[in-house]
DNA sequence: CACATCTGTGTACGTGATACACATTGGCAT
DNA sequence: ATGCCAATGTGTATCACGTACACAGATGTG
């Protein structure tokens, strides 16, 4: 029982931690293009189109040699995260200052889901550790550096944004999924629009005055507020936070 | 092609939108049974061990007689998320300071997570809108009432927190989760403890200064470090930002 | 009392992941 | 050269699971 190929995790193998093979006939597949394969046809039809059969079918071969280069299907999810996540932009390095760039960062990781909102359908199964994952990580404290802040609260700080960012657009996208499953919708019955119309509908009244009182104030209401606003706004309350840190610390900033 | 009890789909059963029926035979199964069910097979073996088919097992009926309360398998796994979650325990109002009510929120809800972790699993497919997720919502609208920022704002700030909360909680999961499965792990290979360990080996060096500046400072080390002492210093921040923020708006809080 | 209607059941089907055994390939040691 | 062996790709088989469908029994209404 040699081990084989995609006995070595395919996350590892992603860091070419791969050594060769001295013997044994060379693959005429390879991850990568398993990968690529799977992403183009989540990108097209989403992901619980994503089958093994399928993937395999696109790329001309049999099922079962997917096997040889993936142990698992949910291991090729993993590497269609990371792969489909991508690399940070150096967009986001181009403005100068620390809290623009996180405001850029920001932006540029929305966009990233909005463009494949299957990226959240995805199990994560485990800590960030693929290539790109860690690249976002680097981009991330590097910014950072920029608060004086030491290494630890630097990797706290990130965490932070992380939850954040991906609590929001998690947030973000299931809402315009919702609204678009509603509109094209099957149900014949009333297409509700919005998340307030529908509490409004559901709710009992005088139970839950604290969420009465905000959609009286029509607050759940999206009134075609921009999502990358509302992202920013958040962030600002965040990075303000940091900001506190900072003074806590003793710490200026700007290099 | 009568409506059944399932078609009015499940969430809003939970509602008790559900007209009683004045003909045909009553129900001996309920939805309530069979939501408990599935949280005990989830809570005994994880969510992967929630079948339909074992649902019914358990309870003493057929597979099929599930379908007469629940649309389908999606929706029961949300009904088990609003259950599984359950509603805010009144300790989290037993404070009397905001701040402090948030740290109690906080520390609730990890725990939760830290109960349950299979809840992290369930794939969310919309906004929340279960009595005990409302709940929840309610719970905090109702702390933020006393920053004394208005509607807009405390739903703001709510979602924000909740992201965070949520990010932070899952990560905080998932690396238990690994770390366990290193542990008692299957692979006889150096079973490796923590996320810094594994990133040590995994990184080629010099492509990712700042994480390589982390590593090296031993932040990724988990040394015991307690998950609710960082979850609160992450909360912290962010509270500082609202405060910030309360600034900026003119407003004092405290009631 | 007949009817409409709902509940629960058994069976059947389709799909998808993956175990297994085999044919093939190509480098390496002799 | 030549024979060996590990690794690759394939076909088939299995098993688990979600769920459609048609039927049987129950129950309250006209």
């Amino acid at each position: 029982m040699a081990d084989s190929r995609a006995d070595r995790k395919g996350v590892e193998a992603l860091w070419r931690l791969e050594r060769q093979e001295e013997t044994g006939s060379r693959p005429t597949l390879s991850l990568a293009d398993i990968v690529a394969a799977a992403l183009e046809i989540a990108d097209a039809d989403g992901l619980a189109e994503v089958s093994m059969a399928r993937v395999a079918k696109r790329l001309g071969f049999s099922t079962m040699a997917l096997y040889r280069h993936v142990p698992n299907k949910g291991e090729l999810l993993t590497l269609m995260f990371d792969a489909g996540v991508g690399a940070p932009p150096s967009t986001i390095l181009a403005t100068s200052e620390w809290r623009a760039r996180m405001h850029v960062l920001a932006r540029v990781y929305l966009e990233i889901f909005q463009r494949r909102p299957w990226l959240l359908d995805i199990p994560i199964t485990g800590p960030p550790m693929g290539p790109n994952n860690i690249h976002w990580l680097d981009t991330g404290l590097s910014i950072l550096k920029e608060t004086g802040l030491d290494a630890g609260d630097r990797v706290e700080v990130f965490l932070l944004l992380t939850s954040y960012l991906l609590g929001s657009v998690r947030l973000f996208v299931e809402m315009a999924r919702a609204a678009e499953a509603a509109a094209g919708g099957g149900s014949p019955v009333a297409d509700e629009k919005g998340y307030g119309t529908a509490l409004r509908r559901l709710l009992p009244a005088g139970r839950f005055p604290a969420v009465e009182a905000a959609i009286a104030a029509g607050v759940f209401d999206d009134g075609e507020e921009d999502d990358v606003a509302e992202l920013q706004r958040g962030l600002d309350i965040i990075l303000d936070g940091v900001e506190a840190l900072m003074a806590r610390r003793g710490v200026t900033g700007e290099r």
